[in-house]
DNA sequence: TCCTTTGTTCAAAATTCATTGAACTATTGA
DNA sequence: TCAATAGTTCAATGAATTTTGAACAAAGGA
């Protein structure tokens, strides 16, 4: 069982950046791509801000074609639409995950976690 | 003579994507990696909207870190930080230039099918 | 069946973004 | 000096985005 999500040769370049552009969106990314292919539920990304907000984001990234949504049981199992993306788009993913390292951040601002062992 | 832009490391991801999200600062960044480092000047970007809105564009542009502005005279030239973005996202802007290829772009607008329900 | 878990949808509020026209600065050239 | 050129800045406006809480739906377990 899975949601309505969009073909791979419609993601739309504007629509990948923009979903990405947002910080919370991006750590959701992050997650995801870190977690090897082991889907991770909604209930995951609570560290990043309230259950609707996430849900937001969450719709905003399957809209985009980042993420698949697969329904199991009351839980809705999140994964990145990554070969779809890299046969979009070859290597852009690869580019901003990379981007997205710790190495890479250094210089950008401590993103603060709600609640966690940063605190 | 040129305005004061941010230090390369400085570039922050989310902030370049967002800055890229948006369809007329897309176009305004394949025009200038397809002009080969010969910097352009407002007026070249007319096409792509009113003097006002590409002022506009541009200084969003700048303060993300992806273009540099130079004063030659009354007029402004824009270049693209190729080296600035490549040296703190590696592979970044190439694949965000690759996916804005025409030949990525084949299937941005709806493809009308010759036969089909949708016809 | 009832309750808990998981997540969505809705409406409202606050914020940000994109766009426009008028007014402005600064440089160039006649 | 005067006028034209090249862009910016400002204020206003409408649109889109983000965030929140309340209410909702669906599945699973006691």
């Amino acid at each position: 069982m899975s949601l309505p999500h969009i073909a791979a040769d419609q993601i739309s370049l504007p629509h990948v950046l923009a979903a990405l552009g947002d910080p919370t969106r991006l750590a959701i990314v992050r997650m995801l791509a870190h977690s090897a292919d082991m889907p991770i539920a909604c209930g995951g990304f609570t560290d990043l801000g309230s259950k609707t907000n996430i849900s937001y984001h969450l719709a905003k990234l399957r809209e985009a074609g980042i993420t698949r949504t697969e329904i199991a049981g009351t839980s809705r199992l999140i994964s990145l639409r990554s070969a779809d993306l890299d046969a979009r788009f070859p290597g852009l993913l690869d580019s901003i995950l990379l981007a997205t390292s710790d190495a890479a951040r250094a210089h950008d601002p401590l993103p603060i976690p709600a609640t966690g062992v940063l605190a």
